[in-house]
DNA sequence: CGGAACGTTGGC
DNA sequence: GCCAACGTTCCG
């Protein structure tokens, strides 16, 4: 060794281990420098602790073993940061905007984790998103960046809920007792919406009052308590209409040509009441014929058209009376002292407009007056021409939808059904994406489609309660008489045309337009045979016979979630077998696992990535394409339009699925898009799948 | 076997 | 390039 003083201070040269180091003392430090792998390093006892430093790679490190473990510090970018190795895992930590930050591969990912406002967090990547957990109010909450939407997830009270802000309202969805749900405050209301037994419903506090709303055969109704009463109140037929049971009677009320009436059934008749021209009138069929009783001038009268004859009776003068045009003739005939004169007529009239005999003079009027006079009733005819005007409505409007944009809002829908190994790393909820949201040109009108945030049986339960497409009665083909596609292309596909349509008004296949199937099918049907389903205006799950059943208004119940889904996993399940009031008749629909419409994401990811065309079964034999994929690829199942569950209905591929065996354009993978052959650069769009399926919009 | 959907082609 | 159809592949 050879020792010396340079620049004051003493050091001492040698070679050591092969190494040539020097050594001296500095600052009152002994250190130790030389030439380690083309490194120069130095090293001493700093703080008790052994410390090596140098320049590495143009950066200055220090390195050392501190409580155990080897640690390098150093400056980069100009910040102060450590790194080592912890647990096994390669960590960096330094100080970062004035935060303690400490970052690693875990996992493959790499996070970073520090305390941020108190609360330790911890970022990363996953799946291509910005991910970011931590523990706030001691619930462990990972929040990030999903579809443009920020969304925080968290598992509350062992019910996992992702919460994010939607079309600038906070919104949190969870999944309880296998239902769905999503709650937010949509104008200044809390409400909370999901899946009940098919329908999608939405509940929330309104004026003080608990309200539900929801679509129900089609129609938007909104239920809550009112006065103590359970009202179910909607549009019917363009109409708003409130239905209840009042006094044990169900009654719906709501006004028909400004005039408000109320209708009902009482003794079995049907009967409607409302104010006329000032007169409160009620009217109903009574032993066939359609009489309106009220008071005219203070005195009860009942009219009716008797073949074809308009009379009218009541009393007058304490007499029974009943006038009418004879052979063009104003008659009235009526009982003066004694025998009745005209009896016959007064008869007649007598003994329908009063519930019992006739004679009763005043008790007669009485008896009218309380039972019909203030009384609302239905007039059974008036209201099937209603229903059958709304047929017509609805038929033209589709027709007109049809014609203009397709059809408006599709309404029926199969839900998918995700399949636990669909989701690999699926920890959170999944869900499909509606069609109508999101930057879709989709009509926005649509009824909140049923979109089930759980379970589906496992069983299929096929036909079950004799969907109500399954009974399309002539009416149907009225309708739609033939099915009217734009070019007369139905080639092969046989008898029924290959028009969509056509097909949809008889049968409930795949895609079927909801509005065609539903509309005329359905409503006509129950013209037809009376079903109170068009008349009962209340709580239909409860009211409903086993032919409402046949309606599919009864749900079977998703025992949602319980299969080893991971939690808040969120399995969309319907069907519309499944008897959601949405018939099986549309269009639109969701993706059915049991259809395999979504079965070939299953494998997407490995099949996606190592394609291996290897074997190429059966190419086609016109195989003109050279090298590139002849194996059909499959959808990459998680881009945004794979993690669609919901066909839009709309789109042509919907329209056209028949003959066009395309997916809807909203769910056609980007990947598929790219016209096979191109590669894949950067981040492989195959992300762990579980992602796919994880988010609603 | 049937439903879903990818690949391909011909028409515009 | 877009789209409707059709052939064909997958898959339950
Ligand atoms: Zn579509
Ligand atoms: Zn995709």
């Amino acid at each position: 060794r050879s020792s010396g003083v340079e620049n004051g201070l003493t050091r001492s040269s040698g070679i050591e281990n092969g190494l040539t180091r020097s050594s001296g003392i500095e600052n009152g430090l002994t250190r130790s420098s030389g030439v380690e792998n083309g490194l120069t390093r130095s090293s001493g006892v700093e703080n008790g602790l052994t410390r090596s430093s140098g320049v590495e790679n143009g950066l200055t490190r220090s390195s050392g073993i501190e409580n155990g473990l080897t640690r390098s510090g150093g400056i980069e970018n100009g910040l102060t940061r450590s790194s080592g190795i912890e647990n096994g895992l390669t960590r960096s930590s330094g100080i970062e905007n004035g935060l303690t930050r400490s970052s690693g591969i875990e996992n493959g990912l790499t996070r970073s984790s520090g305390i941020e406002n108190g609360l330790t967090r911890s970022s990363g990547v996953e799946n291509g998103l910005t991910r970011s957990s931590g523990v706030e109010k001691s619930l462990t909450r990972s929040s990030g960046v999903e579809n443009s939407l920020t969304r925080s997830i968290c598992v509350e009270n062992s019910l996992t809920r992702s919460s994010g802000v939607e079309n600038g309202l906070t919104r949190s969805i969870c999944v309880e007792n296998g239902l769905t749900r999503s709650s937010g405050v949509e104008n200044g209301l809390t409400r909370s919406s999901g899946i009940e037994n098919g329908l999608t419903r939405s509940s929330g506090i309104e004026n003080g009052l608990t309200r539900s709303s929801g679509v129900e055969n089609g129609l938007t109704r909104s239920s809550g308590i009112e006065n103590g009463l359970t009202r179910s109140s909607g549009i019917e037929n363009g109409l708003t209409r409130s239905s209840g049971i009042e006094n044990g009677l169900t009654r719906s009320s709501g006004v028909e040509n400004s005039l408000t009436r109320s209708s009902g059934i009482e003794n079995g008749l049907t009967r409607s009441s409302g104010i006329e021209n000032g007169l409160t009138r009620s009217s109903g069929v009574e032993d066939g014929l359609t009489r309106s009783s009220g008071i005219e001038n203070g005195l009860t009268r009942s009219i009716c058209v008797e073949n074809g004859l308009t009379r009218s009776s009541g009393i007058e003068n304490g007499l029974t009376r009943s006038s009418g045009i004879e052979n063009g003739l104003t008659r009235s005939s009526g009982i003066e002292n004694g025998p009745s004169q005209y009896d016959h007529s007064v008869h007649s009239h007598s003994s329908t407009t009063t519930t019992n005999g006739h004679n009763h003079h005043g008790q007669c009027c009485a008896v009218t007056m309380d039972g019909c006079g203030l009384t609302p009733v239905l007039d059974y005819t008036a209201e099937m021409e209603r229903y059958r005007s709304f047929a017509n409505f609805y038929a033209k409007t589709n027709v007109n939808m049809n014609a203009v944009n397709s059809m408006n809002f599709p309404q029926s829908a199969k839900l998918a059904r995700i399949t636990p190994p669909m989701f690999p790393g699926g920890r959170l909820g999944v869900a499909g994406v509606t069609p109508w949201g999101c930057h879709d040109n989709v009509n926005m009108n649509i009824n909140a489609a049923a979109m089930l945030w759980g379970r589906k049986p496992p069983v299929h339960q096929a036909t079950p309660l004799a969907p109500p497409t399954t009974h399309p009665p002539p009416l149907a083909t009225h309708m739609q008489p033939h099915p009217h596609r734009t070019g007369g292309e139905g080639k092969q596909h046989g008898g029924h045309a290959s028009s969509s349509q056509g097909q949809e008004t008889h049968h409930h296949h795949g895609n079927n337009n909801f509005l065609s199937g539903y509309t005329t099918t359905d409503h006509m049907t129950k013209q037809g045979h009376t079903h109170q389903d068009m008349l009962s205006l209340s709580d239909r799950n409860s009211s409903c016979n086993g032919g409402g059943g046949a309606n599919g208004v009864n749900m079977p119940n998703f025992p949602a979630g319980m299969l080893g889904l991971p939690p808040g996993v969120i399995v969309m399940a319907m069907g519309s077998h499944n008897g959601v009031n949405i018939p099986d008749s549309s269009h639109f629909q969701m993706a059915t696992n049991h259809n395999q419409m979504l079965s070939d994401c299953h494998h997407a990811n490995q099949t996606n990535s190592s394609p291996c065309p290897s074997t190429s079964p059966g190419m086609t034999s016109g195989g003109q394409g050279s090298g590139a994929s002849k194996r059909k690829r499959k959808r990459c199942g998680v881009c945004a339009p794979c993690r669609r569950l919901i066909n839009c209905g709309v789109c042509s591929a919907c329209r056209n699925r028949k003959t066009g065996h395309q997916i809807c354009k909203f769910r056609k993978c980007d990947e598929l898009k790219k016209k096979a052959g191109s590669i894949q650069l950067e981040s492989p769009p195959s992300v762990p799948s579980g992602e796919a399926f994880r988010w609603f919009f």
